[in-house]
DNA sequence: ACTATAGAGACATCGGACGTTTGCCGTGGT
DNA sequence: ACCACGGCAAACGTCCGATGTCTCTATAGT
C-alpha cells in the first residue's frame, strides 16, 4: 500500500514546503506519474484524495491546481466526518459545542460591528416569521450562528463550529423542538443572545449562548432517547 | 466528475443509513463497480478517498471493511488539514486553542482521577529531566496535554484539540522557546496547571491553561515574525 | 477589432491483465 | 483429538493502453 500513499505524502510535502504554493498548477497526470515512479492510476487515486480534502482543485480539460488552502476549505472535511459519527458520540460533539460556543460568542460580543448586529436582527425577524417551517428555521438558525461566529473574524473558528453543527445534527434538534411546540422558546434564546451582543456584554453573551446550547443538548437527548426506544 | 463522487456519496450513504454498520464488509471491488454502474477504477478512487478519511479499512488480500467510525479515527483528518494551513492562519488556530483549551482544562479539573493526576506528575518529571532535548520535550508536552484533555472522557474533544495542536505547530513553538532559554518557564506553567488540577480548582485550571496558551501564542508570533524577516 | 472555429492538451472513464497478499481448508503427522 | 504445514482461491495493488469529453487558445475569416 505504499505507492499511492507515498504519492499523497509527496504531493502534500511539495505543498507544505512551498514548492507548490496556492494556485500552482501540477504537472499533467502522466508526467506526475513518471516523476513519482508509479502509474497514472496511482496518481489519480492520490489526486482524488487530495481533491476530496480540498487541497487540490481538478479542472477537467484544464489541469490540476493547488487550492487557496484557506481554512474554510481545509476544515470543510470536519463536517462530513461529524455527519458519520454514531448517535452515542453526538453527545460528545454537543459537549464540545457547550464549551466552545459560549466563549466564541463572548469574543463576538467584543468584535461585532453595528452592521453585523443589524443583520442579526434581520435574521431574527425571519426566524419569527417562519416559526412553523422546520426547513426555514434550520436555515435561519444556521445563518444566525454563522453570523455571530463569523464576526470574530476568525475563519478557522467559524469553519470549526460550522463543522460541529452539521446539518443533520441541527435538523434533529429542531425536529424535537417543533414537535414539542418549543420553537418559540428557542427563538427567544436567540433574541437573548442578540441583546447581549448588542450591548457588547461579553459575560452575558457567554451565558446566553450556554443556555442556548444547553437547550439544544436537552432536545438532542430527547430525540436520541425516542429513537433508542423505537428500536 | 459525477461518477466517482457519486460512488463516494453512495457508499457514505449506505454507512450513515446503517446499511453498512461499523465492521461490515463491502462487496469486492468488481461487484461494487457493477452495482454502482462504473468501472473498477472509479470504485477504487472512491474507496481510496473514504479510506484516507478513516471511514473504510482496506485489507489487501482480504477485503474492505467499515471502520469503527470512532471520533478518534474520523477526526484524525483535522490534523493533516491543520498541517497544511499557511503561516498567517496559524494564529487563528492559536486563537481557537486560546478559547477551547482553558474551558477544556477546567472541565478536566472536575473529572480527573487520582491515577490520571499521578500520571501527569510523572510526565512533568520527565519534562524537567529532558529540559534541553527539543524532541523529547515536544513528546512530553503532547503527552501532558493529551492526558489532561483525555481525562474529560470526551474523545471528540480530545481528537479535536490534538488536531489543533499538530506536531508542526508544537515544534515551532518549542523551537522558539528553547532558543530563547525559556523552556523552564513553560515547564513551570505546566506545573501550575497540574497544581490547579490536583486541587480540582476549575477556575484556576482555566486561568493557568489560558496563561499557558498565551505564552505559546507569543512564541509562535516570535517565530513567525523571525521567519517573515528572513524572507 | 471581433468572432467563430479547429486543434491541442488534459482529465474522465473504461477494460483487461498480472502480481502479491491474505485467509481458509484439507492433509498428514503426532 | 489436536496441531503444523502446504496449497488453493479470493481480493486488493499496480500497470497499461485506448477512447470520450471538456477547456483553453490560437488561428482564420469577416
Amino acid at each position: 500500500m505504499a505507492l499511492t500513499d507515498d504519492a499523497i505524502a509527496r504531493i502534500r510535502g511539495m505543498i507544505s514546503s512551498g514548492e507548490l504554493p496556492p494556485g500552482a498548477r501540477l504537472p499533467p497526470e502522466p508526467q506526475l506519474a513518471a516523476q513519482m515512479g508509479l502509474s497514472r492510476s496511482g496518481v489519480r487515486e492520490a489526486v482524488k484524495v487530495l481533491e476530496s480534502a480540498r487541497v487540490l482543485d481538478v479542472r477537467r480539460g484544464d489541469g490540476t491546481y493547488v487550492t487557496s488552502l484557506a481554512p474554510r476549505l481545509l476544515l470543510e472535511g470536519l463536517g462530513v466526518a461529524v455527519e458519520l459519527l454514531r448517535d452515542d458520540t453526538l453527545l460528545e460533539v454537543m459537549e464540545v459545542r457547550r464549551l466552545l460556543e459560549p466563549v466564541a460568542t463572548g469574543l463576538a460580543a467584543l468584535r461585532m460591528t453595528d452592521t453585523q448586529l443589524d443583520e442579526l436582527a434581520r435574521i431574527l425577524e425571519d426566524m419569527r416569521a417562519a416559526a412553523d417551517d422546520a426547513e426555514k428555521l434550520i436555515g435561519f438558525d444556521t445563518a444566525f450562528h454563522h453570523t455571530v461566529v463569523a464576526s470574530t473574524g476568525n475563519e478557522t473558528l467559524t469553519s470549526l463550529l460550522a463543522g460541529l453543527s452539521g446539518r443533520t445534527l441541527r435538523a434533529r434538534v429542531w425536529r424535537g423542538l417543533i414537535e414539542a411546540n418549543a420553537a418559540h422558546t428557542t427563538i427567544d434564546e436567540h433574541h437573548a443572545i442578540y441583546l447581549a451582543l448588542r450591548s457588547r456584554d461579553q459575560l452575558l453573551a457567554q451565558a446566553s449562548a450556554l443556555m442556548h446550547v444547553n437547550t439544544s443538548e436537552a432536545w438532542l437527548r430527547t430525540v436520541l432517547a425516542a429513537k433508542a426506544a423505537d428500536v
